[in-house]
This record gives structure tokens, sequence and C-alpha cells, in this order.
DNA sequence: CGGGCGGCCTGGAGGC
DNA sequence: TGCCTCCAGGCCGCCC
């Protein structure tokens, strides 16, 4: 459920509170997530290091530290981060805890571990198998019709599909992509090869109006997601079509529809998308 | 080789 | 009421 958005707005609240800090304490309570961690290798690399910035790259957060270091996180579908007093009762599924030179922790949980926690140098970063094959940011400059459409050339998968394809653009996951194809008026099963020009500047501006719409609500919360500070997101309340099956579409007359693309639930209008 | 799909996980929802 | 199945979806490996 963390798209870019979520992990953004993570990122933002993370960043007031962590900028400077110092690590004095790294405790393990669970290896087993998605990559396994490796205690005494993140206690050797992370204590004593300090806090320079967090960034983000694609879904994955960033927490830039001192001597070349960076902490990389992802929240995997199900993962949350908060910066909370050290002393306060643990959380279920409270599988890593960061201590800092202040009262609180920095906690990551995340009851189906589908998340990551490790440690690469930032000189390494592109190199790194998870990253260096990511496509673009989409609320960077860079990231163009023109990009779209040239990707998208000869490519006969849905749209909604290369739209979540992060070899192509980073942080679009399944709640945004049906909801920018939606705002585009684009149809989700068209193949990506075969939209117009026009039809990439649609979607292509759908989608950073989306994101950015999702940003300035602090993401979208259907389930549990919260920021560090533990604040709920308020996008959920506006999507217009996903979760929406059976109910009327916004923009017309039609009705919003749900079919399955590689897997996944996707919403869209009928009538209003083609 | 592009693209679809299953596996990884667990909690919650819905069906019987 | 309780048990079972299904679904949620980011990412990757596998397979056609």
């Amino acid at each position: 459920m963390p798209e870019l958005p979520e992990v953004e707005t993570v990122r933002r609240s993370l960043a007031r509170s962590l900028t400077g800090r110092r690590i004095v304490a790294v405790d393990v309570r669970e290896r087993r997530l998605r990559t396994p961690l490796r205690p005494a290798e993140l206690r050797r690399r992370l204590i004593g290091r300090r806090i320079r910035a967090l960034g983000r790259r694609a879904k994955y957060l960033l927490v830039h530290l001192s001597d070349d270091q960076i902490m990389v996180l992802h929240l995997g579908m199900s993962g949350r981060l908060a910066y909370v007093a050290r002393h306060k009762p643990l959380e279920p599924h409270t599988h890593v805890r960061v201590g800092f030179d202040s009262t609180k922790e920095l906690r990551f949980r995340d009851h189906r571990r589908f998340g990551m926690l490790f440690v690469v140098q930032e000189s390494h970063l592109e190199r790194h198998p998870r990253f260096a094959r990511l496509g673009a940011e989409p609320l960077d400059a860079s990231f163009s019709p023109q990009y779209l459409s040239a990707r998208a050339r000869g490519v006969r998968k849905p749209v909604k599909n290369f739209l979540m394809d992060a070899g192509v653009v980073v942080g679009v996951g399944n709640i945004y992509a049906s909801e920018a194809l939606h705002r585009a008026g684009v149809h989700p099963a068209r193949a990506a090869g075969r939209l117009s020009a026009a039809r990439w500047e649609r979607l292509h501006a759908a989608v950073r109006e989306t994101l950015h719409g999702a940003l300035s609500a602090g993401g979208t919360t259907l389930n549990d997601f919260r920021d560090a500070d533990g604040s709920e997101g308020e996008f959920q309340v506006e999507l217009r079509v996903y979760g929406r099956e059976g109910e009327p579409c916004l923009r017309c007359s039609g009705t919003v529809r749900r079919v399955v693309q590689a897997g996944r639930s996707t919403f869209y209008c009928g009538r209003c998308q083609r």
C-alpha cells in the first residue's frame, strides 16, 4: 500500500525528527524480513553515525548517514515507521529498534514482513541491484510525456501494468495507477504502445496531479498507513475509482468496474475511459 | 524476451 | 460461533 506519496510523507515526518541525531543502538528482534537482516553488520555500520538527511528513491527511504553510509528502508505493504518514546511499550511486530541520542527511538514494524532494511555505501547506491534498473522519478523534471511515449514504443502490455513497471516510472502502485488512468480518461487495458502523443500528455499530467494530490493529503490510509508521528493520510476520501466497484463514476454517468490485470485489481469507468 | 504469474507473508473479511 | 478460503499488493524469480 505505501506508494510514492506515502513513502514521501513518512520521509518528511521523519526528517523533522531525525536529522542531526546520532545512532546509539540497534536492536534487531526479528531478522526474517524480505531481505534477511544482519544484526552484527547493521550495528557495525550504523552505531555512532549521525543522520545527515532523509531522501527517497522510488519507494525506498534513504537515511543518509555520516561516513558515506545509507540506511535503506522499504515498507513493503504493511511496514510502518514510528519515532516514539523509548520506554513506550512495544507494539506487535516491532522488528527493529534504532536508538538515538534522544529520549526517542525509531521503530520498524511490519506484520507481513515484506519490508526491507539494509545499509549500502552511498557511492555504490546507483549500482546496487535494487536501484540499478529503476526508471524515472515521476515528480522530477526529467519525467515527461516524451519519455513515456518513447519507453512505450512497441510495448503490448496494458498501459496500467506499464505505469506500474518500476523500470519505467517508479512509485506508482496499484491505487494511483487506477486513479491516474481515470483522471486521464484512458482505458487501463489499452496497449501501452498504442497510445497517442496527446494521450501521453494527459496521462503524464494525470500521474503527477494524482501523486501531488495524494502528497498534499499526507497519503492514502485504507487500512493502516501512518506517518512517523502516527498521523493518518486523507487522500482516501479523494479516490475517484479505487475501491468503488459498482458505484457511479464521479465524472460521467458510468459505473465503476473492477477487473484483474496481472493479478491486481484495476478500477475504472467503462464509459469515460477509452 | 516481453509479459504474466506465483511466492513471499499475515490479518481481516466473507461464506457456509 | 467457528472454520476455511480469499484477498490485499511491492517486488522478484520463474516460466512460457
